[in-house]
DNA sequence: CAACTCTTCCAAAGCGCTTTGGATAATTTC
DNA sequence: GAAATTATCCAAAGCGCTTTGGAAGAGTTG
């Protein structure tokens, strides 16, 4: 059943038709609710693909594919598509896959993109401190958004959380429990976002005269080992230089942090404080820890359905102002940050 | 750049142009270097949507997005969608994720997606013992392929790893070391590939005339908790039904098992032997526990990348015989196996 | 009642490709 | 050398939608 046949069927022009179930104003509610009606009997669905060859728009939205696998990035990374496809299902839209590896280069896989008219914008994730596909989608003209910020020449759209903020709370939540020695478990250094997350971290300590001390500070992997190891090293430190807290990037780093706590007998938010970053996964919640833990939190599910809403947005009208949202972070004290021991 | 003002340029018709870009063999050598060099030099792309329009395919493949999250489950799709995306892009196909939860049910998805022509075929993972989606994609003649198999009334084709007989070689050389009490931490039961690796497992046991024990055979989430909670609840058994061997569907399983088994000083290979199911991860490798894993292993983004081929193949010539293809399943045996104690 | 303005609908022109059904020129066959 | 064959190429017709530029009828206005 296509467009004619229905029109046909109806006795109107397609022109009528067309214009009826894409909720334009100039056909009558009367017609307007016999195409509707006539279109769902015969289950007429529009040809996708007529569709974008009239319009120029592939109801598709492109999201990059991170280069590596690596465990948390991995369920991080298919929470926040998740929340993408079920967004853009909702508002009739499809989300296509983009990956940059094996032969292709990055560049030639959005030019492939953008030439042969397959997305209409694209989302791009977990970007880098200075990341170059920003400047070479602006140069390509290709409608994007991110998911975090960057360092950039050229101006972006973008959804984040408040990293910044939300490690100055939780470091800051240490300082006033007295904690003078805290060590921070990063993300990898190359990712604004664990950049952010230092600087929140080093401006807590500054308002306390604190500075934060260079063998307290590791960045690495989100993963259980990267903690476990961590964890490790900062025990095995003197006691004038072992810190009295930690603070972890993600729940799988503190996952690990944890287990060596408990294997040396330490009581969490008694003998050592832990916060770690917690980013809602389906399946990993800082609540459910043997101690319940400190958590910063935010739901990357969520950000994935709004960054789908924001880049369509932009679409629609594609000289808005750029959106830049930035999105608070709770800091949820639970029984795994105590007073620093005297 | 589009194909007419290519072809003026070069003084042809759409026609040939088209024909020599294509690889038809109605147009001479030469034009066709012609043509190809001048696409290059223009940058000329063919619009997916007019070319979607004209042929009818859509050049996209559909994965379905699993309903639930959990942690595993997340790494083994991701690793498996990043081989299909990496394939599909080689291949020159897109591919888009169906996702079907919220509002939706998943038979208004496929509808949806198969009138509107947005996906030539679809690839479905982790099918249930029964699952209803076969019939349903089998009505709306949505061309598919399963990762995996299932118990259907219709005809389908999949590309499936040797479950059955990986689970056998495993409990066989369990057995074969003289176990008599061998555990299997399983995946969810309703998976046709757990009902798969049971069943192998169970055939091992048989040919040694002994029978699987209730008590050891436990399904559950493919985590880590799950591990740790049967390995605590197995090792608390009295000595007469204690199991002297493990075998786990999942690496993550292991992870657990082995972590309870190192607290209660238990030496793997020599106290207790661990078997594991290895997809080959980017991430977790059976090589790298802290005593190397006996494992039976399969790539599943080599699994990925296959099920691509298999469903364009499928695509192409509609009426072959539907594929059908088993990877054996290889048994790698390390340091987590020994004989068993006397 | 003529002159306007809305409202409601339509015919037809694309969008950029593939493909059918020739046409033309070059080559071979008898 | 005429007829048949083959190798190249082309014009034009879709594919199914959106959208432009009216047209016809209904309602308003002075």
């Amino acid at each position: 059943m296509n467009l004619r046949e229905l029109s046909k069927l109806l006795g109107l022009s397609q022109t009528t038709v067309s214009r009826a179930l894409n909720g334009f104003p100039e056909v009558s509610e009367e017609t307007r609710a016999k195409a509707r009606a006539a279109a769902e009997l015969h289950g007429y669905r529009p040809s996708a693909a007529a569709r974008r060859l009239a319009t120029g728009q592939s109801g598709t939205l492109g999201v990059v594919f991170p280069r590596e696998r690596n465990m948390l990035g991995d369920l991080l990374f298919t929470e926040f598509l998740g929340g993408c496809v079920e967004r853009a299902a909702e508002l009739g839209y499809d989300v296509t896959l983009a990956m940059a590896r094996g032969a292709q280069t990055e560049e030639a896989v959005y030019r492939r993109a953008l030439r042969s008219a397959r997305v209409d914008g694209m989302i791009l994730s977990s970007p880098l401190i200075e990341d170059p596909r920003i400047d070479l989608l602006r140069t390509l003209k290709m409608p994007f958004i991110l998911h975090g910020r960057s360092r950039a020449t050229s101006a972006y759209g973008y959804l984040d959380i408040d990293n910044e903020g939300a490690f100055y709370k939780a470091a800051k939540l240490l300082t006033d429990l007295g904690h003078r020695r805290i060590a921070l478990l990063n993300g990898e250094a190359r990712y604004y976002f664990a950049n952010a997350r230092e600087q929140g971290f080093r401006r807590a300590l500054a308002e306390k005269g604190l500075a934060a001390q260079d063998h307290l500070v590791a960045g690495g992997l989100m993963i259980e080992k990267h903690g476990r190891d961590e964890a490790l090293r900062l025990l095995d430190l003197a006691p004038a230089f072992r810190p009295s807290a930690i603070l972890c990037s993600s729940l799988s780093q503190a996952n690990g942090v944890q287990s060596v706590l408990a294997e040396r007998g330490l009581r969490l938010g008694h003998d050592i404080s832990l916060i770690a970053h917690d980013d809602r996964l389906q399946d990993m919640h800082a609540e459910s820890f043997a101690t319940p833990l400190t958590a910063t939190q935010s739901s990357i599910g969520a950000a994935g359905r709004r960054i789908v809403e924001l880049l369509i947005e932009h679409l629609r009208a594609p000289d808005a102002p750029l959106p830049e949202e930035v999105w608070p972070v709770d800091l949820v004290v639970r029984a795994s940050t105590g007073p620093a021991l005297p």
